[in-house]
DNA sequence: TTATATTCGTATCAGTTCATACGAATTTAT
DNA sequence: ATAAATTCGTATGAACTGATACGAATATAA
């Protein structure tokens, strides 16, 4: 390993790991999309959370971690913070009362509705350099990483 | 859009998402590469300094920012973490005292050689799914969205 | 039924990341 | 040479993320 090298041999050193390239992949689909949310004072993190309630009802906060691959602690804060905003309500489940059931405000859909073209554009931008196979490609491959990575987890 | 959807269907529509696999991919790698930091006592993003600081002499904060596609904030955070850990050096630079120059110490040098087998051990994990030719298939897409990304941005 | 174990949410702490703003140093323009 | 603009590092504040630990509620075992 030589002491000195060139600043193409660094970058294409990086360009390598996988760990490396994902995060700049997530930082680069996250500043593209956040530029978008932040005009409806959204952060990608809550758009995610109003996506899946948006889909799914009856959502525990267990729930909704497991779905979005994160851990209790930031699906709190997430939830947490959407509340604050109005955008989400939190109630005790009857059932079972150690769990909160999220549910949309009126003003939560509103917000999401207003953000999906948002995320369309968003989404276009992102994958622009790639033809329709290769985003199907690339979509592919990523999905396979993830399962497999998760239950090495 | 119907009111209440399949788990089946809420993961599959966050599968297509950018933002979200490549999330989800980041979060993956990171986990599992992690673990080994974590026994030397680095994390992650320490470990991405080491890497370039290790192949490229004579760097300042704001090439290192550029190098990693950080920002100088955070890059200043990451190397006074690891200045602290006694990892790396900074002095000013004497041609341009507003530039701090980073530089490995033995015991950064030491603890990256040491990293060396674990962060290969942590990329055959992260993409033991694929073959040979998918993950250079899945570098080349990813690599050609960063790079378009950032001329966006 | 009572004791134990598990589950769910929360609180705390550390790390990563960016935006913004500031001060110091340098470069450019006048 | 002096003034204005730029560059570099830092400080602050916000959000996301996970680890850990705790309390409340539920489920299981005895």
């Amino acid at each position: 390993m030589p002491d000195t090298i060139s600043k193409e041999d660094i970058r294409s050193r990086l360009a390598v790991r996988p760990g490396f390239m994902f995060r700049r992949s997530a930082q680069m689909a996250h500043g593209l999309f956040e530029r978008g949310c932040r005009e409806l004072g959204l952060t990608t993190g809550q758009y995610d959370v109003l996506f899946v309630l948006f889909y799914e009802s009856e959502v525990d906060q267990d729930r909704l971690a497991q779905v979005l691959g994160l851990d209790r602690s930031t699906t709190g804060v997430l939830a947490g913070n959407l509340e604050k905003k109005g955008l989400i309500a939190r109630r005790v489940k009857p059932d079972d009362r150690r769990k909160r059931i999220l549910a949309l405000t009126p003003g939560g859909t509103e917000i999401f509705k207003r953000a999906q073209p948002i995320a369309e554009l968003a989404k276009d931008k992102i994958l622009a350099p790639l033809t329709e196979e290769e985003r199907a490609t690339l979509f592919a491959l990523l999905g396979r990483l993830v399962v497999e990575g998760d239950e090495e987890a």
